[in-house]
DNA sequence: CCCACCGTAAACCGATCGGTTTCCAAACTC
DNA sequence: GAGTTTGGAAACCGATCGGTTTACGGTGGG
């Protein structure tokens, strides 16, 4: 009753953790060790490491999502709940042991876009494109879409630019976020009734 | 004296396209192999792998970056030879065999800041936001600085999204720099001589 | 009480890791 | 041509890789 935990849900979080903190290279045998399974039920939960690499990213990707996106209650404007999302980007960056968004760096290490950690990778980014797009069609703006596309490329390139000076960068992801919005007529008064 | 090439060189080439292409887990048995030098060879002309991560991370740096940056003949304005980065990285990304910004990957993959090859990494990084900034200063932009900062993420994020999608994205760097650009006051005519 | 099951620890597998060493043939010097 | 230096091929080192198997201490139901 103690440990409502299963050795599944131990192996989803060790490899999580690891696989971000050390990269996709980590053992088998550190990660099992950490989760405290066996290599051998390892072995029957999961087919394989590769499987492993891309059910840990699946099972953590609302989480990270929840992190970043406000929930429907947040936020009063799309614009509001888009600047959100750049903001608690920075308090990520800020956090000790940040490597960057998990999907990126996985996709970066697994080479290999067929890799099932990739195509994972692939999918959890294109959701937070369409939770931009969708607040932007929300907004009434002209190209929802390519402004979407836009806005994830500030996302990730602020995150890059964290990693590789390993520091994080205040504030220029929401200027650039915000600077996007109004330029695309996005206000924070929520007038989004005008591009009809 | 039909090799010129030393030893060295092979050494540095084959790890230049053997990190980028396969990772920096890359064996040392296989790029040696590849660049046609014993193990012992590569262990007197370097002082361990990761010290030749570094080093043909270096070596390599100034040509990745004359692919990208135009040469003070090419482009009139700096408009023009800021945006000739974005188009030279789409045919980057269009090229088969892409797997990002070797400096953002190699960085992202050694995960430690204070890694030779990740110092490297973030040096040539700020290259080329300098390139930037020395052309957003010859057209006289009011902040130079974060403006050149806001392109080199524009330009992260574009290669990000390409390695995360497996795909060249067409336009859409060139597009946000062109954006970015014009909200600065940087025109295609050379009127640099305005906020004086 | 016995048996069947579960999952852990650990041995084991061949391969590869980063790194060192031995051996030997070719290329130098004098 | 003898002696020295060079560098490649390959053995070797202990450690670790992904993955399998064995052995054993529970823990359940009959």
């Amino acid at each position: 009753m103690t440990t409502q935990a299963t050795p599944r849900d131990r192996l989803l979080d060790a490899a999580g953790e690891l696989f971000y903190r050390d990269g996709v290279n980590i053992g088998v045998d550190a990660l099992c060790k950490a989760a405290g399974v066996s290599k051998k039920s390892m072995y029957q939960l999961f087919r394989s490491k590769d499987e492993l690499i891309a059910e840990s990213l699946a099972s953590h990707g609302p989480a990270y999502q929840r992190m970043l996106e406000p929930g429907p209650e947040d936020g009063t404007t799309p614009r509001e709940r888009i600047l959100a999302v750049f903001e608690r980007q920075e308090q990520l960056m800020t956090a000790s042991g940040f490597r960057g968004c998990p999907f990126v760096s996985t996709a970066v290490e697994l080479k290999n876009p067929e890799h099932p950690g990739s195509v994972v990778a692939r999918h959890f980014k294109q959701r937070l494109t369409d939770f931009f797009q969708a607040e932007l069609v929300a907004a009434g703006v002209d190209d929802p879409g390519a402004l979407a596309v836009q806005l994830t490329i500030v996302f990730d390139g602020t995150s890059a630019r964290a990693v590789v000076r390993a520091q994080a960068l205040a504030g220029v992801g929401v200027t650039m976020a915000a600077s996007l919005l109004d330029a695309a007529g996005v206000r924070a008064e929520a007038l989004a009734s005008q591009a009809r």
